[in-house]
RNA sequence: GCUGGCGUAGCUCAACGGUAGAGCACCUGAUUUGUAAUCAGGGGGUUGCGGGUUCAAAUCCCAUCGCCAGCUCCA
């Protein structure tokens, strides 16, 4: 008798009964047999040791496929509890899943003991021993919590492990152990004497498992609940060969050197201080490179038929009432607090004093947009109106979400509201999605993310209200033919949204831009606008933000170019350097020519060799170093060197400045346009 | 906010119960320099803040603030 699969490539392979995936592989190919880390059977992942059945379409997994890694760090996180069982006496295994980068073990303590990342090299050396030992990954499979296994599984960290109970009775409420044919299938990992609930599949054997590295050590609780158990987790990572180990290791160590907080003081961008916590000072130089971003992004909105304003910092708490934020946002605002003197003891402070009308300090800028639009009747022929400011807002952060720029307590958003008819609202966000995808692509941000988030349980808005919203943002995404993820329950609270989120040098994700449809605000606030039927009607808002914070972005795009900016964006783009202090004023003559055409340009007139002049610049990564001596004066012309270390050779001021490419808003916007009616034209 | 770790000069770090130090940066002088560091000198610290233990605290203990990592939350 001889069953027969078919392969991923349309083929078919007869082999004989009982045939498992490594047969199969071994019948392609002897190096694939050796290479197969799983197979992928009918669509579900199984181990190498399944068996085939007639009919079924199978795939063989190598280490060259996202699913073999994700494999092989599931299997080393086994090992690693494995091993850190060995090492501290009373631990009890909770969850062990993989990450994007690597896997972790959440990990109960015993009362008294502790795991640090000094305990790692001995728990690495025993999983060392463990993957030379080679011990193969066997599937059992419990039918009854009487079986061997499901015996051995419970004894393996004492007998009385409660996660590992509320774990199997979790199973038991979807039917394990029942009996029942479709009860779910229960099924443990075994790799020499340890054994593990799991799911798997697994690399066939522990000697797969010689590149893995523990990583640091971090508290969590178990079901990640404060009010429950603390755990240890540890974190770690495996790869299938030393070189990618090594490699992984190096990426991280260059990201280190591209954290926007050490780049901030090395660059003299911005500072933070202790009795300030949150709240930025952007110094020259990251001033600079703020409000390049600000100025492409109000020519942005330019092109696009906003209209810019500006909006108080501080309103009074009825408006704060009205819009909600007041009773589902309290906790991240900032309130004002009036303070009077004694009349009879003037050095005596009332710090608290009662106000007709106390004031709080804006966390969002949608009341002022809003009270901009009620300022007086509207026509449906104006609509859709777009309010846009860069509003800054202050909110109240916990300490421990604070993250440099990238979490602060005040900041500016690139907000706008559009107020449209219900009509529109389709339009409207298809146009928002291709803008911000066009606004991240001059960064070169083109790893991007899209959410669609739904109502959440602290809400405001009828029901049928919200499915209006979220149906509107559905069919503008799928209209568009975008991707995108969906996350119950995480909108706003008046109303579902569209995020963005944009992968860093990193590696991490930040959210940056946001779309929100809101259909509860206006009506709060009593928005009316006059329709072609001469009723009236309440228009809908669209809030929404690309950049979402500027502080936040800035931070984002400071990591993404390891500092070296873009030459429009560079606080400073070029840097005369004279050979010595005889052709300062030469070198002065230059700059202020560069500056005249509109360049960041300075001159370095220090008493240094040309050497550490160099350095210095290549340091701060100023675009472009000018160097002019004897020659260039003699000449009238200049020598150019790239940050990059490429040198441009001899030139004159004008022809530089003729071959550079965008180096201000303008040109950068000016080119934009070309290449948007370029691929109209098209 | 929770858990853990860490706070020493502008920055990176040393000193780990016994007189607070180095490199870089900064300032001064000499030097006048040709593509990633010239030499010499100088200023700069109530060791985050507040208590406690001790003859003596940067060092040990408590508390608090901040930072870092993770969790949770978010732009």
């Amino acid at each position: 008798m001889s069953i027969s699969v078919s392969l991923p490539d349309g083929s078919a392979k007869e082999l004989p009964e009982g045939s498992l995936v490594r047969d199969l592989a071994k019948a392609i190919s002897p190096r694939l047999a050796k290479a197969a880390v799983v197979g992928v059977v009918n669509d579900q992942p199984v181990d190498v040791t399944h068996p085939l059945s007639d009919g079924d379409s199978v795939q063989i997994v190598t280490d060259k496929d996202p699913l073999a890694l994700d494999t092989l760090r599931h299997s080393a996180a086994h090992l690693m509890a494995a091993a850190i069982l060995q090492e501290v006496p009373g631990a009890q295994l909770t969850i062990g899943p993989t990450t994007d980068d690597g896997f972790y073990y959440d990990i109960h303590l015993p009362e008294g003991a502790t795991l640090s990342e000094s305990d790692f090299p001995r728990i690495e050396a025993r999983m060392k021993s463990l993957a030379k030992a080679a011990a193969p990954f066997v599937r059992c499979e419990a039918e009854t919590k009487d079986s061997e296994v499901y015996r051995e599984y419970v004894a393996i960290d004492g007998g009385h492990n409660p996660f590992k109970q509320e774990i199997i009775e979790g199973l038991e409420a979807n039917g394990a152990f029942s009996g029942n044919a479709d009860a779910p299938q229960v099924s443990f990992y075994k790799t020499g004497d340890f054994v593990d609930l799991c799911r798997g599949p697994h690399v066939p054997s522990a000697k797969w498992l010689k590149h893995t590295k523990l990583m640091k050590i971090a508290g969590a609780y178990w079901r990640a609940d404060a009010s429950r158990e603390q755990l240890v987790r540890v974190y770690g990572t495996a790869f299938f060969s030393a070189a990618d180990l090594e490699a992984h290791l190096h990426l991280l160590e260059e990201a280190k050197k591209r954290d926007h907080r050490v780049l901030g003081e090395k660059l003299d961008l911005f500072h933070f201080v202790e009795d300030a916590p949150g709240f930025p000072f952007l110094h020259p130089k990251g001033t600079t490179v703020y409000n390049g971003l600000m100025d492409f992004m109000r020519a942005q909105l330019t092109r696009r038929d906003y209209h810019e304003v500006r909006t108080p910092l501080i309103l009074p708490e009825s408006t704060w009432h009205t819009s909600g934020h007041y009773d589902h946002y309290l906790e991240n605002m900032f309130f004002t607090k009036r303070k009077l003197r004694d009349a009879a003891v003037p050095e005596k402070i009332i710090a608290d004093a009662e106000e007709d009308r106390p004031m709080a300090v804006k966390p969002m800028n949608c009341p002022g947009h809003l009270m901009i639009y009620k300022h007086r009747m509207h026509s449906h022929k104006e609509l859709p109106l777009r309010i846009a400011e860069m509003g800054q807002v202050h909110r109240r952060e916990p300490s421990g979400v604070r993250h440099g720029m990238f979490r602060v307590q005040a900041f500016v958003q690139d907000d706008a509201h559009h107020f449209c008819t219900p009509d529109q609202i389709e339009s409207e966000i298809g146009m928002l999605i291709d803008f911000f995808f066009e606004v991240y692509g001059v960064f070169g941000l083109d790893d991007i993310r899209l959410e669609l988030s739904t109502r959440p349980e602290k809400s405001i808005g009828s029901d049928e209200v919200w499915e209006r919203a979220e149906s509107a943002l559905e069919q503008a995404l799928e209209g568009g033919g975008r991707t995108y993820q969906l996350n119950e329950g995480d909108g706003a609270f008046y109303g579902p949204k569209i995020d963005f989120h944009i992968r860093d040098s990193l590696g991490r994700t930040w959210q940056c831009g946001t779309i929100q449809v809101d259909f509860s605000m206006p009506d709060r606030f009593g928005l009316e606008y006059v329709g072609a039927d001469g009723a009236r009607h309440t228009p809908v808002m669209i809030h929404r933000a690309c950049y979402g914070s500027l502080e936040r972005f800035f931070g984002i795009i400071t990591e993404h170019f390891a500092g070296a900016f873009p030459l429009w964006l560079a606080p400073e783009q070029v840097r005369v350097l004279p050979i010595s202090e005889k052709f300062v004023d030469y070198a002065n003559g230059v700059a202020k020519a560069l500056r005249t055409q509109g360049l960041r340009a300075r001159v370095d007139d220090s008493d240094e060799r040309l050497g550490y002049k160099i350095r210095g610049a290549t340091m701060h990564k100023v675009p472009y170093a000018i160097v002019v001596g004897a020659a260039e004066q003699e000449a009238n012309t200049i020598n150019v060197r790239c940050r990059d270390g490429e040198d441009l050779g001899a030139t004159t001021v004008d022809e530089f400045v003729a071959q550079l490419p965008a180096f201000s808003v303008p040109r950068l916007i000016s080119r934009l346009a070309e290449t948007t009616q370029a691929d109209a034209a098209q």
